[in-house]
DNA sequence: ACCTGAACACCGTTCAAGT
DNA sequence: ACCTGAACACCGTTCAAGT
């Protein structure tokens, strides 16, 4: 699993900015094509507005028309990626099935989407994307909760909590991959705690192997075990209707 | 509860910049503090290394000698104000006492930090820290968890887990109730959520009330009762020595 | 309503040259 | 070793003016 997980990270279909009529007409659909292009082939950080306006022939000023400012665009590519997640959680055609193992399926889905582009993970990390897929994604996981048994506020809650998780997943594992400068971070991170000696940190030194071991499979499976577990056995506060 | 983290983001001691000599030499702890003070009185997005400069008298070029990059520097900054973090969680002396809520405690005074500084708990959430600071934080959770039955790899992934969630909780409700920006990003989740229709999105629809509720602290202590709870019981693959 | 040019006010980082 | 000036290569966003 952690082999397809890599193979993940690699697979950026490059597009030709050739085949492309000279000045198509300006529209918040064709603004978000260019852009998820852009990011296919350059990484999220050269889609700008300036960057996507050189792309689209036109000054930066005219993007600004439909869309608000740098963080909705990102927001909107965010959005338009989400629509390759995989809803169906291997459903196998309506008995109830195994909701459990239809979850997991879905936010695995939703966690390979992301691992594509790490960077878009860290930034939906920071903020959260309201667009129709994110929308479709939602409902998808408070019907599966529910389905598990999860009460109105637990399930309310829950969807928060385990996309985060997801995200954070994508966000971490995969950065270091891909971004050479993560990978330098991380480094940093595994120095920085290999180096706490068992005199200041034992507590550190002797959680050591593990605190930096795991294969984002690992990590994902258990982090989604220990959510659905916890969101399953702990009771929320009741909220008024 | 709420009330006092409310409170907390307002809590920025002004430092005036006219009672500081003229040119204090430079070194990694001076710049440091000089980026504290300029987050404290302008916002992170202002701790660029240009306005840094500035500050001290000197050409960004400068920096570099101390500094590897910008996003070193929040680092540094973050970590320096992990020095807040209260860790002790009202231990009452050492007879073992309540490690629960304790480790509660401990988890609350992080969040408290990083609400005054909504920015860098964004920042935290994509970049984690290595400094003393995060050290000491690490080491007392693991203790802790570790008092409370965690196995060893379940220890060592919780820490990762508890921290992120409450960087989360930090991060998202902190923000909402500062940053302008913020609170439009969030209503516009608000709205979106309340806009899906029960055709179209009826588990949305029907856990609306919920989907949106909740105080930072109803929030907080689900969730890491929802982690706690899951840690201790989802068994963590075993790790090699 | 949509689009544009031009401007304002910034960025990070590098590098040759100095001390 | 440390510090600097100057440059390179960018940013987001606004606004008056046009169509």
């Amino acid at each position: 699993m952690f082999v397809t997980l890599g193979a993940m990270t690699a697979r950026r279909e490059p597009t030709s900015r050739r085949d492309r009529p000279a000045k198509p007409a300006l529209s918040r659909q064709w603004i978000v094509a260019a852009a998820l292009g852009i990011m296919r082939e350059e990484g999220l950080e050269k889609v700008t507005m300036r960057r996507l306006a050189q792309e689209l022939d036109t000054g930066p000023a005219s993007l600004y028309v439909y869309v608000a400012n740098t963080a909705a665009l990102h927001a909107a590519v965010l959005d338009a990626l989400l629509g390759d997640v995989d809803l169906s959680g291997d459903d196998d055609g309506g008995d109830g099935g195994d909701w459990r193992e239809q979850l997991r399926a879905v936010l695995r889905s939703y966690t390979l989407v992301l691992f594509a582009y790490p960077q878009l993970a860290r930034s939906a990390l920071v903020a959260r994307p309201s667009g129709e897929n994110y929308l479709r994604l939602v409902e998808r996981v408070l019907v599966l909760l529910s389905r598990g048994g999860a009460g109105r506020e637990q399930a309310a809650w829950g969807v928060d909590t385990l996309l985060q998780n997801a995200t954070a997943t994508a966000a971490e594992q995969a950065t270091r991959e891909s971004d050479p400068a993560a990978t330098d971070e991380w480094n940093a991170t595994v120095h920085t705690l290999g180096a706490a000696s068992e005199a200041t940190h034992p507590a550190i030194s002797a959680h050591m192997p593990a605190l930096v071991a795991g294969s984002p499979e690992e990590r994902f499976r258990w982090g989604f075990d220990v959510l659905v577990n916890g969101i399953l056995a702990t009771p929320a506060p009741a909220v008024a209707e």
